[in-house]
DNA sequence: CTGTATCCATGATGATACTG
DNA sequence: CAGTATCATCATGGATACAG
């Protein structure tokens, strides 16, 4: 016979909501957005020029995404040309110690891969 | 002519271990599969219980890919029939209070979409 | 400058069947 | 029970061209 199934004692726990913010911070590039106005509210291009390797179509799709949930403002500045700002809400920059929090860990796990002499894992 | 291009203050910060981080628990089920664990070890077919909707192949690669990046150890159980064990290494309970940051800033997240009586927006 | 529209490549998942 | 193999699907992202 085998082995009895354990009850797990993950509760009726916060996996809801967790699965709620990392659908949002999700993918390659959400999560350095917000780092990105984590100071003071900067424009479409200065976001581009903070992460060189984004493209303008998925910037563009981050940003609406954090607009719609209601983490991200956005301020079209009537200058020539036209140009457009983007900033946290008081929402969004409730994220920052979270992801401050995984931040750190990070860095303790490429500290334990370097102690241990080891290559990081490829992709 | 067009605004001057404000020099970022987002420093050399910590962009590295997040991405390293979240690459980790990136996708739909890496998160799930670590708070699971978060308790007593657990084997595969109670990890399955845990998450209903997880499929045997996708459990399996997570856990491997966690076990490759010395987060969570397998042990095999010689039982009858025979079964194994997983369990987060003391680096992978350093997970556990930045997930739950993450839940918190998702719990308000919830929160403010119904006190707005709007619909969470879809995925 | 600030986006949007297309087309294409890649990665993560689900379903199902099968092995030890 | 604990996986692995295969196939199909969908989401995410890159490149490029184009519009207001």
């Amino acid at each position: 016979m085998g082995l009895p199934i354990r009850k797990s004692k993950v509760e009726p726990r916060p996996t809801c909501p967790l699965s709620e913010v990392l659908r949002l911070l999700r993918g390659a590039w959400a999560h350095n957005v917000v780092w990105s106005l984590s100071g003071e509210p900067r424009r479409f291009g200065e976001l581009r020029h903070d992460l060189p390797k984004i493209s303008a179509r998925v910037l563009s799709a981050r940003l609406r995404e954090l607009e719609t949930r209601g983490l991200v403002t956005r301020r079209v500045l009537h200058t020539s040309p036209p140009s457009a700002e983007y900033a946290l809400t008081p929402l969004g920059r409730e994220l920052l110690p979270a992801i401050d929090a995984l931040a750190s860990v990070g860095r303790k796990l490429i500290a334990e891969w370097e102690t241990l002499g080891q290559q990081r894992p490829a992709g």
